[in-house]
Parts: structure tokens; C-alpha cells; sequence
DNA sequence: CATATATATACTCATAATGAGTATATATAG
DNA sequence: CTATATATACTCATTATGAGTATATATATG
């Protein structure tokens, strides 16, 4: 069969960012519409860069700069079309920005990412939904297949919903897992109706699943790249880095070991000051050594783990 | 100033990819027109979603099973612009396929990384054009500079380029500094042409680029993801499997503790086989075991460096 | 003021992971 | 038979990591 040279089909270029900043120790993501729906835009095609575009107009939604910016992911996948018949690429990007809120106040569009996952926080413990509600409905689906796909499925689950091992970096694969089995509803997606998922907020179109993946992009890249200080104030405590990290890894870490990586990993320098007046022992204040990313490949917060 | 909503101006989406295989060791990349463009193609708007798109063209194109596909990275700047006056969206991919070539023989469009990047090749110690070119040329870049641009400069070429301690996951950062040094030309960015480049084939568009970005991913991939297997006939020997890696990484390794990390990782076991007629102790021969995907988050292998 | 409680900081210790090396085994080439 | 090449098995020192004890210094409360 010959294919004509053709002029391409109409295609509509849309942004969609995971803007995330932590506010009173909670990560929180910046959403529209009650919280169903991620930002999302055209790109103007008059910027010289994608990076760019997403600058600027993140920094006009949100009126506060942006630290830190990456590129997530492109989708172009049949099930997005337009109702004016173009296709749809959407490239998605993660931005970190500084603390914004006053403590206790709600900023409103900003939404824990637990709300959406709320198997994945772990800084209490084992969250109550997976015992109560996401592993039985797994083991559902596992036993719900023939002999040759049991095995494959109860792997995948053993696998990716370890509570023994809990790896907080398995994050888009065990939601991933979810929507295969059925258990998370995705609009726009190839596939039925659900009629009762798990529990944890759905979103519109696959943003819940764009989310996943900013996320788990995020969890991952505090380990070996010094991201976390963007999302810091400019001094801040070693205890508050810590809640910070655990925020974003969505589980406690031990403390003393925290502190030493930290340290010796000459991430950060004193300031000099001290707190006061938070009801304890007065901490010393650092801040981040941004000097740090020229002199050398520099690693992230490696999490020392913590048992309980 | 009112933005009325407007059909979007037209975009062609266009597919790159870096498609790598080994072939007797070597690390080489698919290219066209004599090594100075990687394939691309438009993207058919006919594919349900991308990744098929990918996979369907790429193995159009070679005729050879594709093991791996992974996007890479999506460029849309202004520099991109069809003579037909198209804006250009392109999305680059990351393929592995299996070695294909008989011993000695060359496939016409497979072209050498090293080729393209010679200063990342350390396997028989450090390349002669880093003390010889790229270093003289960057020290000549950071002295140019007024003082203190000077220190920013001299920090970020010690930092990427050090050579008692070559990181190579850094591949990607060191080719952006000569890029910014104006040391390697790159067409259709807003740069004047380089009299005098450094050493190492150039492309066409920004190829070249992409293609570091696609190494540089794979490098940094096979230390945490068993990938290299992709790249491997079903059996091999342990010390074929350490010649793979140290091509990818471009340094050689310590044999005895990668055999030790290989194996205490359960990622492969034996056929029961061994080789036969190689000119030494005959080795057994190994199969990667498929099935350790399922079973847990697994890691890839991890480099056992080596001094010399 | 005494004491409980909260937070911060300094060390210790056992174990595991890693880099480096020695020793030995078994083939081919001359 | 000997040199050379490759494969495999262990050992050892050092560092990194997980876990814990001990101590310091604030606020809150009876």
C-alpha cells in the first residue's frame, strides 16, 4: 500500500504540570476544578522553548516563581481526542515551588497527594486502606483468573505491594497494577465503568495517572539529585528537611542517620542562627549549599530507613 | 491583551530514536545518510497509541525485533520549524535490539558511540583526546571568561570532566558544557557556526544531542534495571555479559566482583552449557532469568569499578 | 521550682556492601 | 612442555548503613 506524503493532520500541543509544594509538612499538588483536574493549557507557539512555556505560564497561574522544572512525559495515545476532531499530544511536566502558606491556612486548588493515594503515606504506619480495602480487593483479582495468569498475578501483587519491604518508589507501578486490575477508574481510557474502586480521589481524563507519574519521578529523584531544598525556605532546620523528605517518600525515617548523610554529604553549611521558641531543644538553621551542583556530580537525600 | 481562543496552528509530530545494539563488543547506534542523522519519521496518526507507533516503524525499518523501548525526551522549540512553515514537535525514543551481526561483518548505518563522543570511551584506559583537545579547549574557554564567571566555569568543567575520578553518567552534562563552550557545532540551534570544533563526528539538527541523551540514559539505566539483557543473545557467558556492560559504560570493570554482584543478584542462572574453542578455561554459559521481573523491584548491575 | 515532655545532637556498634587483590583451574597456541 | 588466555573461587580491609544509647536544652504544667 503506498502512503501519500500528506500535510500532517491537525495536532493540539497541551501542557499539563504536577506543581507540588509542601505546605505545613504536607506535599500538596496544585489542582483546578474542586480538585479533579490538573493544570493544563495550550502551548503558545510563540515561546521560543517548551521549558519556556511552561515557565511562564505556570508563574502566571500560580503568581510565584518556580524552582525547579522537568520534563515528565508526552502522550499522544488515541483516546485523546479533541471533540473538534484534532489529536491530542499532551506533554506533561513536575515544577517544584517554595512553601507558600501561612501555617494552618487552606490555599485552595492546593490538595494533599494522599488524597488521591492513600495507600502510598506510611509516615504513621501501615495506612489502613490497603489491609481494609486495596490488598483484599488485589487478591480478588488474582484469584479471579485461570491457573497460567494466577501465578503471574499474584507475583506482580507480592511484588509491587510488599508490606514487609515497603518501597515507596514502586508508586506509579502499584497504580499502574491498580487500573489493570481494574480497581481505579480512569476516564477516557478504553475500558468499563467501575463500579466500586478503591478508595482514593479520581481525577478527570488520566490526570490521576500523570499525578502517579510526577510523583513517583520525584520520589525516586530525591535519593541522587538535591531537589528537596527546592521546595524548602531558604533556612530552614535538619528536622524540618527531614519531615520534607518524609512528605515526599511518604514514610518516617530514622533520625540520627538522616542527619549524618546529610551532613557528611556536605549538602548543606550553618547559617549561624538558631530557632526559637518551638517548644524544645533550639535547632541550628542551615541552608542549602547551592554551590554544590557545580563542584561536583552531587547526590540527593539517600533515605536511611526506618523500621517502625 | 485578549488571547481569542484559535484553531491551534498546524504541528507535525515527528519520531527520533536511538536504537542501540552491540555488535562484538562495540556499542553502536542506528543511523542514516552516512552516520550524520538518526531515523526519524512522522508520527501515524493511525496508532492507537505511541509506543506502538515506535515499535511499528522501528521494526519496519530494521526488521529486527525491537526488546525495549523507552521514551526519552520531547523537544518543541522554535528552531524547529518545517520549511513548510509547520511547527515541529518531536518525541525521541530509547530502543534496544538483540546483536545481529556476524563477526567482523559491518551493517551499513550502524555507527559506533564513540565515534561521536571518543572522550567517553575509557575502557583501554583514558582517551588520548581529552589531555590532547577537550581539556586544552575548555581551560581555554574558562580563562576567557572575566573573574567571576571564571570560578562558575572552572567549577563545572573540574566537576564534570575529573579525571581521577571519570563519572559516566555525567555524559550528557559534559557534551551541554562544550556545547556551551562552543566547542561541538550543532545545526539549527541560534549559534554561529564553530570554526574549529573538538574531536568526534558531528550530526545534523540536534541529533547529536539526542543521542547523548539516549546513552547517557542507558547508562545511568543499567545500574538499577536489568536492561543489558535486551542487548544479549538469550545465552552468554558472564564475562560476554561484563564485555556488554563495560561497552555501555564505556570503563572496564573488576571481573571477579561483577561475577560476585551478577550472581548474588539472582538475575541470571546457568543452562547447564558451556562454550567451547574460545582459547582459555571454557565458561558456562547463563540465561537471564525473565521471571525476576515479576517477582521483585529489581536492580540492574550494578558497576564494580575498576582502577586501571 | 520540679518534673514531664518535646526536640536536637553526639556517639557507638554490628552487619552488609564494596573495592581490591591473591590463588587456582582449564583451555588454546606454539 | 610452556607460554598465554580466560574463568572461577576466596580473602581482606574499608566504608556505608541500619539501629540504637546517651545527653543537651528548650517549653509546658502542677
Amino acid at each position: 500500500m503506498l502512503r501519500m506524503p500528506t500535510a500532517p493532520r491537525p495536532v493540539a500541543v497541551e501542557l499539563n504540570a504536577v506543581l507540588v509544594a509542601l505546605i505545613d509538612d504536607d506535599p500538596q499538588v496544585l489542582t483546578l476544578e474542586d480538585g479533579s483536574l490538573l493544570p493544563s493549557g495550550p502551548f503558545e507557539t510563540d515561546h521560543p522553548t517548551l521549558q519556556s512555556g511552561v515557565r511562564a505560564w505556570v508563574e502566571r497561574q500560580t503568581h510565584h516563581p518556580l524552582g525547579y522544572v522537568e520534563q515528565l512525559y508526552t502522550f499522544a495515545d488515541r483516546y485523546r481526542e479533541s471533540t473538534m476532531g484534532y489529536r491530542i499530544v499532551s506533554i506533561s511536566y513536575l515544577g517544584l515551588t517554595r512553601e507558600r502558606a501561612a501555617a494552618g491556612q487552606h490555599e485552595p486548588g492546593w490538595q494533599s497527594f494522599y488524597r488521591y493515594f492513600p495507600w502510598e503515606d506510611w509516615r504513621e504506619g501501615q495506612p489502613k486502606v490497603l489491609a481494609g480495602a486495596v490488598l483484599p480487593r488485589l487478591k480478588g483479582w488474582v484469584e479471579q483468573a485461570s491457573d497460567a495468569a494466577k501465578r503471574d498475578r499474584r507475583q506482580r501483587v507480592d511484588g509491587n505491594f510488599d508490606l514487609s519491604a515497603w518501597n515507596e518508589e514502586l508508586m506509579l507501578q502499584r497504580y499502574e497494577l491498580l487500573y489493570e486490575a481494574g480497581l481505579v477508574p480512569e476516564a477516557g481510557r478504553p475500558r468499563k465503568p467501575i463500579a466500586d474502586p478503591v478508595p482514593g480521589e479520581p481525577m478527570r481524563y488520566d490526570h490521576r495517572r500523570i499525578l502517579a507519574t510526577g510523583i513517583a519521578r520525584l520520589r525516586a529523584k530525591i535519593k541522587y539529585r538535591p531537589v528537596v531544598f527546592e521546595l524548602m525556605p531558604p533556612d530552614f532546620t535538619l528536622g524540618q528537611l527531614q519531615r520534607a523528605v518524609e512528605a515526599l517518600a511518604g514514610r518516617p525515617l530514622h533520625k540520627q542517620n538522616f542527619r549524618r548523610q546529610v551532613e557528611q554529604q556536605g549538602l548543606v553549611e550553618e547559617t549561624g542562627a538558631m530557632t526559637a521558641g518551638t517548644g524544645g531543644r533550639p535547632a541550628k538553621l542551615y541552608r542549602f549549599r547551592r554551590e554544590i551542583m557545580l563542584e561536583r556530580a552531587v547526590a540527593g537525600s539517600k533515605l536511611p530507613l526506618a523500621r517502625s
